[in-house]
DNA sequence: CAGTGAGCGAGCTTCCGCTTGACTT
């Protein structure tokens, strides 16, 4: 047993460190936090200067035990989480639950890891800071009180289940925020004319007018004056420009690079880079740090000398401008520089070369650019052309990595231009205009919420992947397409002296993969900006940051910081829950023609949705929910009206009813006691008897059972993970390697064998933790031996379904369990 | 598994950050 047992956060880092520390050292991990506040419940005294009621959380207990026998058998014990605010909670945690005051314990840091930075970490050992403990108890405390007061009054004011949040409720504000000033944009139209010249050695090249026209009669007037025009070069520039290249990957721009370049949502981001870590590919994924440790640079240094020439080189670092950050970790980095593809697979790989080029361009030399701009002039008017241009007159680190351009209007030509003098003349081949519309501001994706949240220091790396899943969970946002419109578009060109003039169309508004807040996002939101500003305010977390900080530094004392928010924020919650009308989103709609009552749209207690009539009216109001693809804020009278047509009868079907409706799943199609359910993007309103006939025979020809395997029936089917086959109430996945379309006897066999292989393994693998062994027995019969405890099980007893407890039952009783089917 | 909507009141929901497997259909 070795003497010294160090404790870090992550088993993978805790491997790499096993072997730098040698065979002295015992290392393992404690998984994160091992201590949290209650699940239910506030957890905080808040009379007794806001003491936190700490457990070891549920999912933490084996670990804890683990670890506390392990301490038990060490001399020297050594804390060695991370070097940050949560760091040092869990290491005081560690300290508290592990009972380390009677053992030698020392805490140490290091933020890369090399064999260097940790034999140093174990050279200077220091005490548990307990500023910085107290920092993250502030933190985790006022999250805690603003979290668990707040949801409550969204129960009672808007709907059940709902929550609010210093993280979650600004990020909904910023998407509902910019979805409202889409809605009210108003986009301006003028004319821009570009024009194609040829030199007098003919070489042709683009140039824009330097001026936009916001009426067709300005427009029109300067193409006319443009039929007799000579154009020449009016002035000629020629600037050197460099590129640098972007820092390495943190979590942030890692999932945005990995967003515009691959198309990957950040969730899947986050798990591929995961299985990368794990596989010793890359450095860890969960970083606010563009650090590089020295052993990088020179890696990178040679490989980038060896790869693509001295030339190329430039090691450097890179300084982090986020003052939030915390740089616990080094920036995102392939662990060796030498492989410059990897992954397990296609996702995986692709993933690595994206942090491979990234990385080695960062230590790349500048890109040396020459910038070219010609002005234009002609002599029947004083407008100007201007034509620009940059050429690369040596590559650098664009050699292997370029930043993807976010900006949407970047649509200069930045081409080659041909050489000219000054005053030499152009031949004109066209000139063209067309109306161009101003851009509303664009849509939220996933990774760009993200960069905004970060550049409000909102959130941290570990939580910004579940941030977006809380705020699709609660049905505050979507993910969702938007078609757009079309419009017209006046157009005038100018060639071979001849003027022509055509409307032309284009669709806008077209959005993919955005996030659009739904009817309950935009009422919360609205409340929430309402009742509780300062929390909703952009800059509130930057000002209690502020704060954590002083307290880190030990400057404020964490319960006065927390007495003076809390007063006046617990007034705050006690004002509105006794004032605050509840928060429906109410929008008329018009007059329902049958009855003359008024229809309007809400929400209520059960989501969005059309009532007609008043609850105070002498007979009661009409109800109806809206169909998950309508909105509150654009839904007709006429579409509102026809959601009371359901349920819809559709007819017969072999002398039963066919209906349709929606349920909590969706639209289905009822058919005898069967549901089904219609398919995404289908409109219910319009399916006909014939299509959900349709529907009802795909189901049962699905439902049917494809095989028998010893006398019991064998369905399929897709679910959320994949195509499947179903057997004795057990999901089998069917992975790639077979043709699910065409699956034989034989495949199905295998899959069921296979899995019925696994299972009793897996059940052996978990009896054996217990000391529990199973034995083989003639005439196929199981023998269950417990020290020396034998129990013989009959002949048809099945071992792989019986449960730990009724094991360690018959185990205890001596007696095997009654025969089980 | 495929409701409901007032108001009453039982008992439920909820936060952010640090980590992985276990396990789902």
């Amino acid at each position: 047993m070795p003497k010294n047992l160090v404790i870090v956060e992550s088993p993978a880092k805790a491997k790499t460190i096993q072997k730098y520390l040698g065979d002295d050292f015992a290392v393992e991990s404690s998984f994160g936090h091992i201590v949290d506040l209650p699940k239910k419940g506030m957890g905080i005294d808040i009379d007794n200067n806001f003491k936190p009621i700490y457990e070891v959380s549920p999912d933490k207990e084996e670990v804890v035990k683990k670890l506390k026998s392990l301490t038990k058998k060490a001399e020297v014990v050594w804390l060695a989480s991370d070097e940050d605010r949560e760091g040092e909670a869990i290491s005081w945690h560690l300290y508290n639950v592990l009972d380390l005051k009677k053992k030698e314990t020392h805490r140490i840091v290091f933020n890369e890891i090399t064999k260097k930075a940790i034999q140093n970490a174990v050279e200077n050992p220091r005490k548990i800071d307990e500023n910085l403990v107290d920092a993250q108890q502030a933190r985790r405390v006022l999250d805690r009180l603003v979290g668990f007061e707040v949801s409550p009054i969204l129960w009672k004011k808007i709907k059940p289940g709902l929550s609010a949040g210093r993280v979650q409720s600004v990020a909904v504000r910023l998407i509902v925020e910019r979805e409202k000033e889409i809605r009210s944009f108003k986009p301006e139209a003028s004319f821009k004319f570009t024009a194609q010249f040829g030199t007098v050695e003919n070489k042709q090249f683009k140039a824009i007018l330097t001026e936009e026209f916001k009426t067709y009669e300005e427009a029109k007037s300067f193409i006319e004056s443009c039929k007799a025009a000579n154009f020449k070069v009016k002035d000629l520039q020629k600037k050197p420009a460099k590129r640098s290249p972007s820092a390495p990957f943190t979590t942030s721009t890692l999932q945005q690079e990995a967003s515009l370049k691959l198309g990957y949502p950040v969730s899947r981001t986050m798990r591929v880079a995961q299985q990368l870590y794990e596989s010793g590919l890359i450095t860890y994924m969960r970083t606010d740090s563009v650090n590089l440790s020295q052993e990088a640079i020179s890696a990178a240094e040679s490989a980038i000398k060896k790869e693509f020439g001295e030339k190329y080189s430039s090691p450097r670092n890179y300084t982090n401008k986020n003052k939030s950050a915390q740089e616990a970790h080094e920036a995102i980095r392939p662990t060796n520089f030498a492989i410059s593809s990897a992954g397990g697979d296609d996702s995986q790989r692709r993933l690595y070369e994206l942090i491979w080029k990234r990385t080695i361009a960062s230590q790349m030399t500048n890109a040396d650019l020459e910038r070219t701009i010609i002005d234009i002039e002609n002599d029947r008017n004083a407008k100007m052309f201007q034509a620009k241009g940059e050429v690369i007159v040596f590559d650098g680190f664009l050699k292997v990595y370029q930043d993807t351009n976010t900006d949407e209007d970047a649509e200069d030509d930045k081409s080659l231009l041909p050489a000219v003098k000054v005053g030499e003349n152009l031949s004109v081949e066209e000139i063209f205009g067309t109306q161009k519309f101003t851009k509303a501001p664009p849509r939220f994706t996933e990774a760009s919420l993200v960069k905004k949240l970060e550049e409000l220091g909102i959130g941290r790396p570990s939580t910004y992947a579940p941030t977006i899943s809380t705020i699709l969970n609660r049905e505050y946002v979507i993910v969702g397409n938007l078609e757009g419109d079309v419009r017209k578009l006046q157009t005038i060109r100018l060639k071979k002296g001849a003027i022509t003039e055509k409307v032309e169309s284009e669709t806008y508004g077209a959005d993919r993969r955005k996030l659009i807040p739904t009817d309950i996002g935009i009422v919360v939101n609205d409340f929430l900006v309402d009742y509780f500003k300062s929390i909703l305010d952009y800059d509130f977390t930057a000002k209690v940051e502020e704060s954590f900080d002083a307290i880190a530094e030990g400057k404020e004392e964490w319960t006065d910081m927390m007495s003076s928010f809390y007063g006046k924020f617990h007034d705050n919650v006690q004002n509105v829950e006794d004032t605050a009308e509840r928060a429906t989103g109410e929008r008329e709609l018009g007059i329902d023609p049958k009855s003359g009552k008024t229809v309007v749209a809400r929400i209520g207690r059960f989501g969005p949705m059309i009532q007609i009539g008043h609850a105070d009216d002498e007979e009661k109001p009409q109800f109806a929910s809206l169909l998950s693809t309508q909105s509150i804020h654009n839904i007709t009278l006429e579409e509102a009206l026809k959601l009371f047509e359901l349920p819809k009868n559709l007819g017969e079907y072999k002398n039963e009813i066919v209906e349709v409706n929606v349920g909590r799943f969706g639209p289905y199609v009822k058919y005898k006691d069967m549901f089904v359910s219609i398919p995404k993007g289908e409109d219910l309103m319009e399916v006909s008897l014939e299509r959900a006939v349709e529907l009802i025979d795909e189901k049962l020809k699905a439902d049917a059972p494809i095989a028998m395997y010893d006398g019991k029936e064998v369905t399929k089917g897709k679910g959320r993970f994949g195509p499947f086959i179903k057997w004795d109430n057990m999901f089998i996945n069917v992975s790639k390697k077979y043709d699910f379309d065409h699956l034989t006897d034989e495949d199905i066999e295998q899959l069921i064998e296979d899995k019925l292989k696994k299972e009793s393994e897996k059940v052996v693998q978990n009896w054996e933790k217990e000391g529990i062994r199973i034995e083989k027995a003639r005439w196929g019969r199981h023998n269950i031996i417990k020290g020396k405890t034998k129990i013989e099980l009959m002949k048809d007893v099945d071992v792989t379904k019986l449960t730990l407890e009724e094991v360690q039952k018959m185990i205890e009783s001596q007696k095997p369990a009654k025969k089980k089917k």
